[in-house]
DNA sequence: TATTGTTATACTCTATAACTATA
DNA sequence: TATAGTTATAGAGTATAACAATA
């Protein structure tokens, strides 16, 4: 990874201590910043944007298996065990027997843990338009189109966000 | 923070398993892409994105104290230490006598420093044309454009980005 | 023997607060 | 008394590997 590059769109030797103006670094910056919002947004629900990112995943098709849940969202066994745990204390979801396997939980939302996703996601809409509040209609679908044709590295499944689930951010 | 905010241009209340194309979720998932491309490419240079960080800070204005660069990169004395500690031990910068406070440190940049800093940048260029492989020239200043109309939340500083100075990024 | 979920352990990073030497 | 830098300590999070139950 990170061999030779193409490196048309921006001269290789910048001076050194100034920084051109760039996509990669105004990206991550708002990315860092999308990230803190959601978790200030998910706080009073009690939640954080990595359960929020589970939730989702499980409402895709519950009855899953932690297993195959940690596989779709590329989390090691180990750290979904504190995950469901959380998620199953505050009644979000449940692990069922599994049909087929007395090792595996299935698991399954409840109906609370329904209406947290629901709110949840107008947690994220408002940080959608937050962001977005500077922009006309237009303007907003010309840069999810232009978004869309930067090149990503991991063309996973989609909405699978790797950065998702580390440590809730401080400061 | 996190109060009402305008919802225009996203609906409400969409499917709740589903999420919309959102700007939010795409700047998010870019910018952690970003960040480990950035992390992988300085690794040979023996430098994680937080030490280019404060390289980069104090190649702007030598002679400042930790406290000074630190208060600029948002950072606790306490986590200075280990940072400067590092750059010191890789011989990228020094710990002189500061002119007029016996206390402080006024840091400075060594030769060899200046050289991994202006290798950094080619890094971050190579990072930067990798993502935008895609785009011709037109549609990526037009997409710098838009970026820069988007709301960032904390106008402090230009360059200096939140994010940057957490633990180095796994997976 | 392999696999699911769990636990144990060591390790890293962080934050708070002490500490020292100057001011 | 306050400040610059440092160190100590405790806490949170992660990863690796072991473990029990089941396949």
């Amino acid at each position: 990874m990170m061999g030779p590059m193409p490196e048309d769109h921006v001269s290789a030797a910048p001076e050194p201590t100034t920084a051109p103006p760039s996509v990669a670094f105004a990206v991550s910056a708002l990315g860092f910043q999308v990230g803190r919002q959601l978790a200030e947004g998910l706080r009073p629900l009690g939640i954080e944007p990595r359960h929020f990112g589970l939730l989702r995943a499980l409402a895709i098709s519950e009855g899953q298996t932690q297993r195959a849940l940690g596989q779709t969202l590329n989390l090691h066994p180990n750290r979904m065990v504190a995950l469901v745990d959380d998620l199953e204390n505050l009644g979000l979801l449940e692990r069922r027997r599994h049909p087929a396997d007395r090792r595996a939980h299935a698991l399954a939302l409840t109906p609370t843990g329904r209406g947290v996703l629901q709110q949840a996601f107008e947690v994220a809409v408002s940080v959608e338009n937050a962001l977005c509040a500077g922009l006309e209609h237009a303007e907003r679908t010309e840069l999810l189109g232009l978004l869309g044709k930067l090149r990503h590295q991991d063309p996973t499944r989609p909405g699978v966000h790797p950065g998702l689930y580390g440590p809730p951010t401080s400061e």
